[in-house]
DNA sequence: ATCTCATATTAGATATAATCTAAATGTTTC
DNA sequence: GAAACATTTAGATTATATCTAATATGAGAT
């Protein structure tokens, strides 16, 4: 990913660029795994400035903000980030909670009776099932949810 | 809502009808609220059997895990829950956070080479945009995501 | 290049959500 | 009714996230 694109949009949106914020950015624009705060800590931490738990907390808040990064909607503990670059739905695998991009493809919106009032502005998609490394070992057993490491 | 029908879910799912787990599905049935763990132990001893928090959760494992309830899928520190009678989308308000339930249909599949070699199983949406009590005071301002008061 | 000050980082404390423990209570089976 | 099993309980513990207030730093102004 490219350094000076990276320090551009977190100018362009009003943020300084510290070595810290821009370590979580280029981990998340590289990384479309989602990872959690502590993931993200662990990983930016493992190269160089040492960032604190609540620099990571702090610059994921200022990049949500900003609309650089989105914190992903799933079920479970800890909150999962994601860089927002190219509109994309999400993969959730039943087995180990892993969540994968899929293709962004427009959604067929609610009949307007069911919607009423309200304002719609968008329509993303939670599929469910086996991952590739998952689905080998058949549907049963769908249980632990534990995340597989990589 | 009819609790003979809710005894026999109970039962029919191998789980024992007791007061608190009871209460814990009845509150859920009768409540397309989405309430956090929190929420339904405040809830449920406000009637009577006072349960304790460790039960809550307890039962609401048990429940999930038996099917009859699941943990929603939305971003934000705390699970909700949701008893799973009619399959249904869900709508979550940009401002307020209030998710709410929306008439299910079928959604076209991601594209097959999309997908590779994951097993699919279902296909679930989020609406986004501004709630009923939300969209007359404009698309603005939608930063606070407060949670506003019923 | 240096100064300046709004911004950002830090360590540690605190808050909040969820889970664990082991003991007590309740239910079913024989 | 005794044994076996399931559930509840109070309290401790863990995990995740946020707050505080002292310190450091980046980037524009001079
Ligand atoms: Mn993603
Ligand atoms: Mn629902
Ligand atoms: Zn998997
Ligand atoms: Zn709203």
């Amino acid at each position: 990913m490219d350094p000076e694109s990276i320090r551009q949009s977190l100018e362009g949106s009003g943020l300084r660029c510290t070595p810290q914020r821009y370590g979580v950015m280029a981990f998340l624009m590289e990384h479309a795994g989602h990872p959690t705060a502590a993931e993200i800590f662990e990983a930016v931490n493992r190269l160089d400035p040492r960032s604190t738990r609540a620099t990571i907390y702090n610059n994921l808040r200022d990049l949500v903000q900003a609309g650089l990064v989105r914190e992903v909607a799933v079920e479970g503990r800890s909150a999962r980030f994601d860089a927002k670059g190219m509109r994309h739905h999400h993969f959730v695998c039943d087995r180990c909670g892993s969540i994968e991009d899929v293709e962004w493809y427009e959604v067929p919106r609610p009949a307007a009776g069911s919607l009423g009032k309200r304002v719609l502005r968008e329509c993303e998609l939670i599929v469910r099932g086996l991952c590739t490394r998952c689905a080998p070992r058949g549907t049963l057993s769908a249980k632990r949810r534990r995340r597989v490491d990589t």
